[in-house]
DNA sequence: GTGAAAGCGCTAACAA
DNA sequence: TTGTTAGCGCTTTCAC
């Protein structure tokens, strides 16, 4: 492990010169064929410890998400990661299950750390962003928007999302279509139960009673594809907001035996990979990746330094 | 942010004295608790990135996996966070994509960023756990041991594993069980395979033309299903040595028209959360979490800096 | 038990 | 353009 004298010595410069050339100030063409030389020989390659300690930052950018499990969300990670690691960045993963206790735990540990910045799909509404906002540290939010409006946000545009998916199963003959969506904390799960409200009230059909909220999750899901089962008058298609609660929603009708086809189900989202996909299921596919790079993007343009005010990117579905 | 020197100023002690409190060398009862009033006065935290510094080691351990997409993996990964976070490490999560040159890579980036040990669950045998092991890292192996060894490795009963699945199929009636494994590269899939021989052997059953090697993943897995299908006279049952495998033998199965029961699938692992299970298909629970944790608990030790002979963990099958 | 002082390896003023 | 120098905040001898 030789550090920048020992390059500096053996090159005959000084160490702020070494400095200079690994960080790409300017510095005379010979010196720095030198400098160059001489760190190959050493191979050295310079402390990101005490980079970080002189610059008060570490090349670390925090990723925290909601549910590991879930692929919608290791796809965005990889989006993510892919762009940092670009631009000299590591990512470390942090998973909160949905929760924000934990959640707050992770946003200390990155300020602490000197972490560069941080990505975040907020666990809910009552996410403390201000711990890292406060701090100074660059933040974004990813695929959900926080109430906080001084961060930037990257998310899909959901009314959109929620509007396609209901509009496919319109064209499919569905009439009676109810949705599953997720914690009215999280605004991303009221954005999409709009969509879906405004595309059955434009083709007048009624949605009294076909609203659910869940969790996001499989057996959330799966509850409340199981409540709207037993209704008087069951739907003949469901969309669910997200991915699992559409796994939960199939799981519910299977075990129901329900006929496939009797009832449709949209997922907003790639479904994990599965054995088979049922019949009566419907995809719409929502652009994580990009979610991922976008995010990766915009906080890299903080880190840099850029001051404009805090923007909300929308992607569209299509992206 | 407050420093040492701030809470030394105020609890009346030297920054020295402050460092032992926080670190828990002796120090009198007294000033002890003049610095620790000092702190919460100040709410003091030490900087973790100068304690690097000066330690020549963080409190980040990578987690290094071939596929960040496979259940089995990410449950691994919070069984070594979880432990992990409780001794108050941060797990960063690198997805190799079962790519030796991205794998070295982030070896590369662990040992710069001093980072205190690493677990990896080897892209392959070629894996050069060495970069890590030379540079007096602790490492550890995880699912998969490598033929570096000096490592420690965390693994499971991969033949017994094996057999299990295959006594199952047998138990079922069935007699033409094939066997669709990992790369030979990879000793898991090795020995998952002899189990499975073992137990067809043991059996008088044949074994000729019913292995086959892919990839650990769905495509591998769907495409050796469809080879076996193509077979003068095709398996009535296959073990898919992953998770993923099974899913794509499953799918090439539906694609081929198999009818439900005709073949059975034996998987070793849970598949990530399906709509529907297949009937004809059967799950053998690995012990993913454990694995995690145990290597956690591994690594932390020669964090600590146990030095005894490099150990092989087996965990059964039933933990 | 306690403090003074010397760095860990790097970067950023400040001079030259 | 280049070098000198002073730290970033912490830990750890080495004296006392």
């Amino acid at each position: 492990m030789s550090t920048i004298y020992d390059v500096a010595a053996l090159a005959q410069v000084s160490p702020a010169t070494v400095s200079r050339v690994i960080n790409g100030s300017s510095v005379s063409p010979e010196k720095a064929e030198r400098v160059r030389a001489a760190a190959e020989e050493l191979s050295f390659v310079p402390n990101r410890t005490a980079r970080s300690l002189r610059r008060r930052s570490s090349n670390m950018i925090a990723l925290v998400i909601p549910d590991i499990e879930n692929p919608f969300f290791t796809v965005i990670a990889r989006g993510v990661e892919d762009r940092a690691r670009e631009a000299g960045y590591s990512v470390v993963l942090c998973n909160t299950d949905e929760d924000s206790t934990k959640e707050a735990a992770y946003f200390d540990i990155a300020v602490l750390e000197h972490m560069a910045g941080v990505i975040v799909a907020p666990a809910s509404d009552a996410s403390d962003l201000d711990r890292i906002a406060s701090a100074g540290r660059p933040l974004v939010a990813v695929d959900r928007r926080s109430h906080d409006r001084r961060v930037d946000s990257v998310v899909i545009d959901n009314p959109a999302a929620g509007r396609e998916a209901t509009e496919a199963l319109i064209a499919q003959g569905r009439r009676r279509i109810a949705c599953i969506t997720g914690p009215e904390s999280v605004e991303t799960a009221q954005l999409r139960l709009e969509g879906w409200r405004s595309s059955m009230t434009a083709h007048g059909l009624d949605t009294a009673g076909l609203e659910r909220h869940a969790d996001f999750r499989v057996l959330g899901g799966r509850a409340a594809m199981r409540e709207l089962l037993a209704l008087p008058q069951p739907p003949d298609a469901v969309v669910a907001t997200n991915n699992m609660m559409a796994i939960g929603a199939l799981q519910a009708l299977h075990e129901g035996g329900i006929r496939s086809g009797d009832i449709a189900v949209a997922s907003l989202g790639d479904l994990p990979s599965a054995p088979v996909m049922p019949e009566n299921t419907l995809v719409i596919d929502l652009p994580a990746r990009a979610l991922g790079i976008t995010a990766a993007e915009v906080l890299l343009r903080r880190i840099a330094g850029t001051e404009s005010a805090p923007e909300t990117i929308v992607l569209g579905t299509g992206d």
